[in-house]
DNA sequence: ACTAAAATGTATATATTAATATCAATAGTT
DNA sequence: AACTATTGATATTAATATATACATTTTAGT
């Protein structure tokens, strides 16, 4: 039954759901698979497509209704199924991170955040309280996390990364602009800002 | 001559880049198609073919010189060619890009922030003073400036967007989670954390 | 000098993905 | 009943990615 659902496709999808939350506050119940296309600037039967790896349908001359479609995005995507993570590094990201509310929609769960600067333990960012790295380990272990979100320096990166590899962390969502050597049973995504940059800027 | 270069290679470029910093560092002269290959997690026959879209050749046996590799990636890429923006919202997400140091090796120059809360226009970040969202306009014709790096909060993001595009921004780099409405002529790159997020994740 | 090893560069094959176009079927509207 | 907008499905074409293979080149070791 279930599909795979290719990087491009799982982006895209993300983007209609924003497109869907928008609507619901504006108290629209339908949308058509050519609205979203306007939108994103692509072409609608694309939005059709994609739309179809759900388990969900729409109605001719219709369109979509909305709550329904942001549902069936939720559930394909596993919003429902909450993933727990730990920040690591309580600087500027690392707390834009923490304050970025979307995460929980999407359910993305942050439990705790780390640093290892004396002056920050202990302060409060959005209810969390900063802790001492040195305390990380066991709180992944009694919490059963086993993400974690690198926003350490890049100069500390691969030393936080040997660490975090110590704690048991298993996927690190590496902010950092650095790459990690990490064994085979970890796995590291790559938020490559810069990449990102450069995709958008390269054809300018 | 140039051969146009896909999305993913200029990812993989940029990544290659961050291990060639890093080998630099460590005053590494020289770098196998293999080594990165494995620091990535992927073939190294790709490393080769991305490799040889740059005017770049290895030698046998020995390698790449990393030095020069580097800089062919930078001149690939367009990093020597500076691009100017401006940062909108001066909130924890404005404030860790404004001073996240890599921009500038890969060319891109911030050279003002805006917001328009008053307890933080006059501060300083990075050597730039917060300036009040109204003399965004001016600063971006004088400076000569058509990109904008958009940070305010989601529910700010398409006034926001719409100011910009008074303002005559041509290109916005949204990391708010909201779909922009904006005119043709005006380039949206959305910097989709989620979408990034659950493509790291979807496999778990 | 010879051989073995390591690495590049290139070619090829296969699979995957993307993007667009087309059109019958359907459901509302007039 | 005719008209129109829209879906859903299929087809087409192009682009992309990945993996494998191998001839060639260069160095190192003996």
């Amino acid at each position: 039954m279930d599909k795979k659902i290719s990087d491009k496709v799982i982006n895209r999808l993300t983007l209609y759901h924003c497109i869907l939350s928008d609507f619901i506050d504006k108290n629209i119940e339908h949308i058509s698979s050519k609205q979203i296309a306007e939108l994103l600037h692509i072409d609608d039967s694309q939005v059709r497509k994609d739309i179809n790896l759900l388990n969900n349908s729409g109605k001719s001359r219709i369109g979509y209704i909305v709550k329904e479609l942001k549902i069936s995005i939720e559930k394909t995507l596993g919003f429902k199924k909450t993933k727990k993570a730990l920040i690591i590094g309580a600087g500027n990201l690392g707390t834009a991170i923490a304050n970025y509310g979307n995460f929980t929609d999407y359910g993305l769960k942050i439990l705790a955040i780390f640093d290892n600067d004396k002056n920050k333990i202990g302060k409060i960012i959005n209810g969390m309280e900063i802790q001492n790295m040195y305390e990380l380990s066991a709180t992944a272990l009694k919490e059963d996390i086993d993400i974690a979100i690198l926003t350490v320096p890049g100069k500390y990166a691969q030393s936080t990364a040997d660490f975090l590899v110590n704690a048991h962390i298993k996927y690190i969502w590496n902010f950092t602009p650095t790459v990690l050597s990490v064994p085979n049973n970890v796995q590291v995504w790559n938020e490559n800002l810069m990449g990102n940059f450069l995709q958008f800027t390269y054809n300018i």
